[in-house]
DNA sequence: TATCTCGATATGTTATACTATATCTTTCTA
DNA sequence: TAGAAAGATATAGTATAACATATCGAGATA
């Protein structure tokens, strides 16, 4: 229930990048809408089958890849993603989100990060977010500054583990902080989306003309 | 339970090629012997995060690739295998291994193939291959051999899946070819055994020493 | 305001993964 | 020939994925 966030994570932002509503992808699949949406929020341990058909609806080939060849994987992954790979845009990006993943592990309940947390995962896909690096960078140094404040709360700085275990509530998050995250996760959905306007959805479905006919979507 | 059978053959693959017994990886992972073998015989449509708990134990890691990748992942998975990645020998390997996955399916009830393609799969994944070129094209023969006889028998060469549905039993094989096939099956598991004795277990468990403590196996 | 789409959630049913435990066969070895 | 080890298989119980169907609230749009 861990590691299988980071697959399930990866659907739901493919299907986001692919511009298709969970309605869609269902009957692509022959999955329920709602058992689509308990998938996405972790509430259902999908059998290999459907994370198979799943991913095959939207694209993707599942592999087992040894531990040895990931990092070489990981670096052709980036080369070959739609988006610009290894522009100082995405690093920061990378980075971004794994402080958000470190803050939704010590605040599990603060919706904004999951929210912020799947922005970053579409924007992350699209070719074009360099030009947005501006309002990204502000993002940054605002879940930074959640960070160190999170630092703080949870005592004389000790190791990751009790950290994270000692503030397990949004309690402690000043209201002023916790309204400036709200903005935050609003602005980049709002990004998100005008970047998704713009970038055509992923020139790769094998499918003729899947904008034009209406069998997708409503 | 179709492209599920590739992830299932790379995990057994993989218990294998490390020298762990069912039940060695049953301890591992605290799932119980009786069902890794049910898993390995398709028999069961595991759930991710049994997928992932099998595979962190045998050192992999399953990622979601977009198709547009693969060839890209696959290329670098080739240089980075331990064996010998594009060597003839290996090139050979591949195709057979095709073959017997389509006699597979005409033929489900035939156990040698099956107990070939295992021992294809480990043989694969061993950096020594290279040294037994001249018994891999034996097998290689026989096998194509046995294929073009499927073909007669399917009758008068139509497409692929009318083929598979038109001979569904291991009757139609005369039982000279059966006996070869047999005995090729016990070659290649010989063949297995010798090189895998040869070739050290894979160089990649992050595990300290863990051929001399009996912690593994029994 | 009325309507539409999207995603989240609820209920009841069925299929099956997973567990624990045990038995059986085959193969290898002492 | 006896015993060990590996893998396949069986039984019974529990947990839950997957299904069908329906409803609800939020946003967007007319």
């Amino acid at each position: 229930m861990y590691a299988t966030q980071n697959i399930i994570d990866t659907l739901k932002g493919a299907r986001v990048a692919n511009g298709l509503s969970q309605r869609a992808l269902s009957r692509r699949t022959g999955v329920p809408q709602s058992h689509v949406s308990k998938i996405e929020n972790g509430g259902a341990d999908i059998r290999l089958s459907s994370l198979i058909e799943l991913a095959r609806a939207l694209d993707l080939d599942l592999r087992l890849i040894p531990r040895r060849a990931v990092p070489a994987v990981d670096g052709v992954m980036r080369s070959m993603t739609p988006s610009i790979a290894a522009t100082p845009v995405v690093r920061d990006l990378n980075r971004i989100l794994d402080v958000v993943r470190d803050l939704r592990i010590a605040y599990p309940d603060l919706g904004e990060l999951k929210e912020i947390q799947e922005s970053f995962q579409v924007l992350k896909t699209l070719r074009n977010v360099d030009r947005e690096a501006e309002a990204l960078r502000n993002t940054g140094r605002l879940i930074r500054k959640l960070q160190r404040s999170c630092r703080k709360l949870a005592g004389t700085g000790r190791g990751d583990a009790e950290q994270t275990e000692a503030v397990r509530n949004a309690a402690g998050i000043p209201s002023e902080q916790r309204h400036a995250l709200r903005g935050a996760a609003r602005a980049l959905q709002d990004l998100r989306n005008k970047l998704l306007d713009a970038a055509p959805p992923l020139p790769s479905l094998p499918r003729p003309a899947y904008r034009l006919d209406d069998d997708e979507d409503g």
